[in-house]
RNA sequence: GCCCCGGUGGUGGAACUGGUAGACACGCAGGACUUAAAAUCCUGUGACCCGCAACGGUCGUAACGGUUCAACUCCGUUCCGGGGCACCA
């Protein structure tokens, strides 16, 4: 009897389908356990070998968990909304619902075919209106909620409003003061009297300045190509994350995410959770938290100050010049009049940048603005100019510059001739700005003799004495742009009466998602839903006609897993408490920035607002490695010099690209110069190419004979192709489909391959080759079960000494190598455990069956089929976990080898629970030590873990 | 430029708290079975040296240096590769 894998998944896959095997129960009095794949956006590509990396991973260690004893909550769903859906539903001609549930479909199948053990019906899709119904609530909440700085929480806005109808914002400032420009003047700071004098605008006006997900003006990066604003984490380097499209700066309404309120928050809560280092680091740097101080410059002839953020107040007296952002409003007052055509000039210059070329070529540009900025210490006139490698967005818009301690105030100094003023003694050399902390300040009036780090506080007390200034703590990370001009996402649950913004109410929910066959934008930037005049006009207002971004309906996912099909609630509280963090959450590094820090955010709301008991939704980590594609390669000639241009397609095999001669006597040259000839490259289908040999005949038939009359310049009667590491993708014919390789070897060999190839954390190249060897080590099970002669061969009787040895050893090792997540050792195990027993002949089903069970999380189909020949009934994940037993792994006794100075070597035979003094009398009276020793005595003796005996003298 | 992570045979990778480096697998070579192939099994496989033999010797984890009885592992310097951030004051 062989090992008919195709059948044995088959049925099984079956089998746990109609008996919902893996159907999970929110009441269990198991202790639970929570395991989470990051949800796919359900591409039209399907899946490729990389996508299972990480399921597979998340896949054993659940089912592990279950053999364990734990209620595992494992379950799947599809990230459904968002701009990539819908620039595939255009470029296909078909409507982004239609093609994501194809698409979905087809993930779920193949999925199946791999055998994971998710809970399907707990399913969630972010478009599905059962979904993002409560996608739309959370956001309500957001907006009917206020960030309470003085509690460090999240509180609802009715009693913001209890407390400025009681003493107005006193201890309440509007949290972010760059949306001055839409307040009238003056409004920042009020009284409770003012405030009720205020009419209902003016007060909506300012509660959308606290309301944690509030609509504003504000730059945002605006991208033509996709028709769409996006968060500052979907734009790198200037272009769009998706695309690559340009992307510029804008000023629009635009909702937002009042993210920074949250931010010591996301940066404290890192301590607390199991994420990598690199991870966690990623994310303190985009929150980017720097402390220093904000200081007011006097500027000469002007009643107006000038505001600086430093993170290095000790310098003050090595400012030499001042730089105001040029976007600043400021800059047109204080330019002077003999300065107001160059300032002009280059404001315009300035205007003409993109966002990309700013980036790209960092050339150093300003001009003075004709003002000077008084030092408040030594009345020292400083001069003020604007430079755009000054943002506008970060601190005030505007530095005082220090040439001698910052590199790029040094540079622009030197640039522009102004004269260096040194603070910092020898460590300034005159040639480079040293940031140092740790030089004694001189030139420094009252600071003078102080080391740097020391007179920080010191500037810090005294400005603020003085009045001009104040301690400061200043983020990189900005509000997020919370809404997207697109038609595939979350409808805004608000309505516009006039300018005011109203929240609907939650009996109104889900505010659905109409249908649109045509999604061309709407007018002024718009999106497509602005063109739906009859769905806009509602109650009397006008809906809001953006959608939310894609990151919305992952913010809280995996809450609703816990309680899917709830109507009342987005999640009970007595699921949630049940649940509670994920323990184990898996996915690649990519959403470091983006995913992660909005679903802690989202956590950390939800938890102020008492409507779940923890505030980090996962307790630990794990990123899965990028499996990159192998692409392949054939050179076609495409002209010679002697010949010129050659249309026949002719290929040169990789190792003959160089050999002229080889290609001389091709073209029969006649000329006797060298020969010169072109190649290109082209990619090449990988699974026509075996390693690196063409297949020549499929070559031939491939891409419906495009090649057929090819001819070929071989070596050693073989195409060689060349090769290149890239991004897997079907541009490159680099994809492996997992469906054929569990059609050719089975999901069971497919999954254990997967983790054998390295640590999953780890990015590598795929490599179909090793596969054999994991398929071979199924088939060598299988064969301590059945004979292709004989039958079957497992047998009752009773197991030795010796083979229970290797099962308790491979217990042991499985249950490490699992629970750290090391699979790919963990394969190695049960290989090694395998050809032990085979070398035994031991076929007991009482070694066998326990093997089994360890074998189940890696390889289920295979385990479920041999468990129930073996006469159980039942999924094999009921089965208790193996123990194993210390008497089995200390009882032989071996010969360890001693080594005396790293020299000699002999062996002794000891018990692994000798002692240190039972070591000690045995090493001293074996022969060679004692020899060696010629009756010295030994300074020390150390046994060591590796049975190894070091002797000192 | 700054910050992380890494560099081990022909290849993927083991070696967890310093303790016989190279597990396991691929590949390769040789052999058995077979008319043949496939499948399966066995043997060898870091480099070099000695030898009738070997459970013999020397070197060897990017390079150099250090700590230690003992270093892939810890420390320092350099080189190379991957990832992140990048005018953030």
């Amino acid at each position: 009897m062989e090992y008919r894998f195709r059948d044995i998944e088959k049925k099984w896959q079956e089998w746990w389908n109609v008996n919902k095997v893996y159907k999970v129960s929110n009441d269990s009095a198991k202790p639970k356990y929570y395991v989470l794949d990051m949800f796919p956006y359900p591409s039209g590509a399907g899946l490729h070998v990389g996508h299972p990396l990480g399921y597979i991973a998340s896949d054993i260690y659940a089912r592990f968990k279950r053999l364990k004893g734990f209620n595992v909550l494992h379950p799947m769903g599809y990230d459904a909304f968002g701009l990539p859906a819908e620039q595939y539903a255009i470029e296909h001609g078909i409507h982004p619902k239609v093609s994501t549930d194809n698409n979905i479909e087809n993930f779920r199948k193949q999925l199946n075919n791999i055998g994971f053990s998710f809970d399907w019906d707990r399913e969630v899709r972010t478009s599905d209106p059962k979904f993002y119904k409560w996608t739309q609530w959370i956001f309500l909440q957001l907006f009917n909620s206020f960030y309470n700085r003085e509690s460090k929480k999240a509180e609802p806005i009715s009693k913001l409003i209890a407390i400025f109808e009681k003493e107005g914002n006193i201890n309440h400032p509007v949290p972010d003061s760059k949306f001055e420009a839409r307040l009238e003047p003056g409004m920042l700071n009020f009284s409770a009297a003012r405030w009720k004098s205020f009419n209902e605008k003016t007060q909506q006006d300012l509660l959308m300045e606290y309301r944690l997900s509030y609509c504003g003006y504000g730059e945002v990066n605006w991208c033509e190509a996709l028709g769409t604003v996006l968060a500052n984490d979907e734009v790198i380097n200037g272009v769009s994350e998706r695309g690559g499209h340009p992307v510029v700066k804008k000023k629009l309404r635009q909702w937002y995410l009042r993210i920074t309120e949250y931010a010591d928050r996301l940066l404290e809560g890192l301590q607390k959770v199991d994420f990598s280092e690199s991870m966690k680091e990623m994310q303190s740097n985009w929150i980017g938290k720097s402390s220093g101080a904000e200081i007011d410059f006097e500027i000469k002839d002007h009643s107006q100050k000038l505001r600086v953020y430093t993170t290095r107040p000790d310098t003050i007296f090595g400012v030499d010049f001042m730089v105001v952002a040029p976007e600043l409003e400021m800059v047109n007052e204080i330019k002077s009049e003999a300065q107001t055509k160059v300032v002009d000039e280059y404001l315009a210059y300035v205007k003409s940048r993109s966002e990309r070329e700013r980036m790209a070529e960092k050339k150093i540009t300003g001009v003075f603005t004709g003002s000077y900025a008084i030092n408040p210490f030594n009345r020292r006139p400083i001069p003020i100019w604007i430079s755009e490698y000054v943002l506008a967005g970060y601190g005030t818009g505007a530095i005082m510059a220090v040439p001698c301690g910052d590199q790029r105030d040094f540079l622009f100094a030197k640039h522009f001739n102004i004269p260096i003023t040194n603070i910092i003694g020898s460590h300034f050399n005159g040639e480079e700005g040293n940031p140092t902390k740790d030089a004694t300040l001189e030139n420094s009036d009252f600071l003078n003799g102080i080391v740097m780090k020391y007179a920080i506080d010191v500037v810090i007390n005294k400005i603020e004495e003085m009045g001009i200034g104040v301690r400061k703590v200043n983020y990189k990370m900005r509000d997020a742009a919370f809404s997207r001009q697109r038609y595939w996402g979350e409808p805004f649950p608000i309505i516009w009466l006039g300018a005011v913004a109203c929240p609907l109410d939650e009996s109104e929910l889900p505010v659905v998602l109409p249908h649109m066959d045509d999604l061309k934008p709407g007018p002024d930037g718009e999106g497509p839903l602005s063109n739906l005049t009859d769905w806009k006009d509602y109650k009397g207002g006008i809906r809001e006609v953006n959608t939310m971004p894609g990151y919305a309906g992952s913010s809280w996912y995996f809450l609703r897993y816990m309680d899917p099909d709830n109507d009342k609630e987005f999640c009970s509280r007595k699921a949630s408490d049940y649940w509670g963090q994920v323990d184990l959450y898996i996915g690649g590094t990519e959403h470091a920035v983006g995913h992660l820090l909005y679903s802690r955010m989202w956590t950390k709301f939800l938890y102020d607002m008492g409507l779940i008991s923890h505030e980090e939704p996962y307790k630990r980590l794990v990123n899965q490695g990028m499996i990159q594609g192998s692409s392949r390669f054939v050179y076609r000639i495409t002209s010679s010099s002697e010949t010129g241009p050659i249309t026949k397609p002719l290929f040169v095999s990789f190792n003959k690209l160089n050999d002229r001669d080889l290609i001389r006597n091709r073209f029969s040259s006649q000329s006797g110069e060298a020969l010169l000839y072109v190649t290109s490259p082209i990619h090449v289908d990988v699974n026509i190419v075996d390693g690196v040999e063409l297949d020549v005949e499929a070559f031939k038939k491939w891409r419906s004979g495009e090649y057929s009359d090819a001819e070929f310049i071989l070596e050693d009667g073989k195409y060689i192709c060349g090769t290149e590491v890239e991004k897997m993708s079907k541009r490159y014919f680099n994809t492996v489909n997992p469906n054929d390789l569990c059609e050719k070897y089975g999901a069971d060999t497919f999954r254990m391959y997967e983790m054998f190839l390295g640590p999953v954390e780890m990015s590598k190249p795929w490599d179909t080759k090793g596969i054999e060897g994991v398929h071979r080590f199924l088939k060598k099970l299988w064969r301590l079960f059945f004979d292709e002669l004989k039958g079957k061969v497992w047998n009752e009787e009773k197991a030795t000494d010796a083979e229970l040895k290797i099962l308790h050893k491979t217990i042991k090792k499985i249950e490490e190598d699992t629970e750290r997540f090391s699979f790919n050792t963990g394969v190695s195990t049960f290989m090694i455990c395998v050809n032990e027993l085979t070398d035994l002949k031991c076929h007991k089903k009482e070694v066998l069956e326990q093997l089994l069970i360890l074998l189940a999380p890696y390889a289920p189909h295979i385990s479920e089929e041999l468990w129930s020949i073996l006469g159980n009934s039942g999924t094999i994940l009921d089965a208790p976990f193996p123990k194993w037993n210390e008497k089995y792994l200390k009882e032989t006794s071996k010969a360890y080898p001693v080594a005396i100075n790293g020299k000699t070597r002999t062996e002794l035979t000891l018990a692994l629970d000798a002692t240190q003094q039972q070591v000690e009398e045995i090493v001293m009276k074996d022969a060679i030590v004692t020899k060696w020793l010629e009756g010295k005595q030994p300074k020390k003796i150390i046994y060591v873990k590796n049975k190894m005996i070091n002797v000192v003298v």
